[in-house]
DNA sequence: CTTAAAAATGCACTTCCATTGCATTGCTCA
DNA sequence: TGAGCAATGCAATGGAAGTGCATTTTTAAG
């Protein structure tokens, strides 16, 4: 099952919400997917990302990504048209200085606009 | 009842969740605090903060915020300590470029971390 | 002042997603 | 081969957001 997970998150260049693992998997419960996902998360095969809607979203960690041990330092986007959120695994959040006294352990960065298919 | 909402909050100095204030005002359903933190984010207020603990937090825009009209600028710092949210309204967040075809409508920049409080 | 309309409030209910307890099934290895 | 552990499924729970409707309160016209 995991790696029927793995290969469909591999195949989807968006970022998915449990829902959508489970609409493409009919004959499995919601509970494994809630936990395969949590495992994944936990090895660092994907990171879960918080895109604002309240939707908790996951997508596959580039090889060489470390978010399991330290912040995982690239954006994202989320369409406020089709609904995607996507990877910008290429655009690395800027440094941020922050008020004395205050000490950062992740950063989230997430632009919410129209994505390169909705744009035109 | 919306006067004693906006004094709450003006006197703290933290964002709230609909049930912060809920707890701190025993006698006003649920319902109330919530359209009239919908009304107040309409009118420019307050605005909403999604600090990635998927609760909504509120905070009373400052004076001069047009976050109402156009987006929110300054990033949120939540503390994974104490669990507090607050707004670094001097701290603005850095212009993001990014790839050709994608159009930035808002940006939400949230860091993690230890606060002032909590660092020490 | 009286009264009708509009706004604000409260209650109950619904929905949606995340999370967990427990029984069952499947797998691994001694 | 069988005991132990891991994975799965089912059912239930919890938390927060959102909504319909009745009631109360406020506003403002006459
Ligand atoms: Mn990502
Ligand atoms: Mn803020
Ligand atoms: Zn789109
Ligand atoms: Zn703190």
């Amino acid at each position: 099952m995991r790696l029927l997970i793995y290969r469909y998150m591999a195949g989807r260049d968006a970022a998915m919400a449990l829902s959508d693992i489970e609409n493409a998997f009919t004959k499995v419960d919601r509970t494994t997917l809630y936990r395969t996902l949590k495992t994944f998360e936990e090895k660092g095969v994907v990171h879960q990302i918080e895109d604002g809607t309240g939707i908790s979203k996951y997508a596959l960690c580039e090889p060489g990504c470390n978010c399991s041990i330290e912040q995982d330092l690239h954006l994202h986007f989320h369409c406020s048209n089709c609904g995607e959120t996507v990877c910008l695994t290429e655009h690395k959040i800027p440094q941020i200085n922050l008020p004395e006294g205050y000490l950062a352990e992740d950063v989230n960065l997430v632009v919410t606009g129209l994505c390169e298919k909705c744009s035109t």
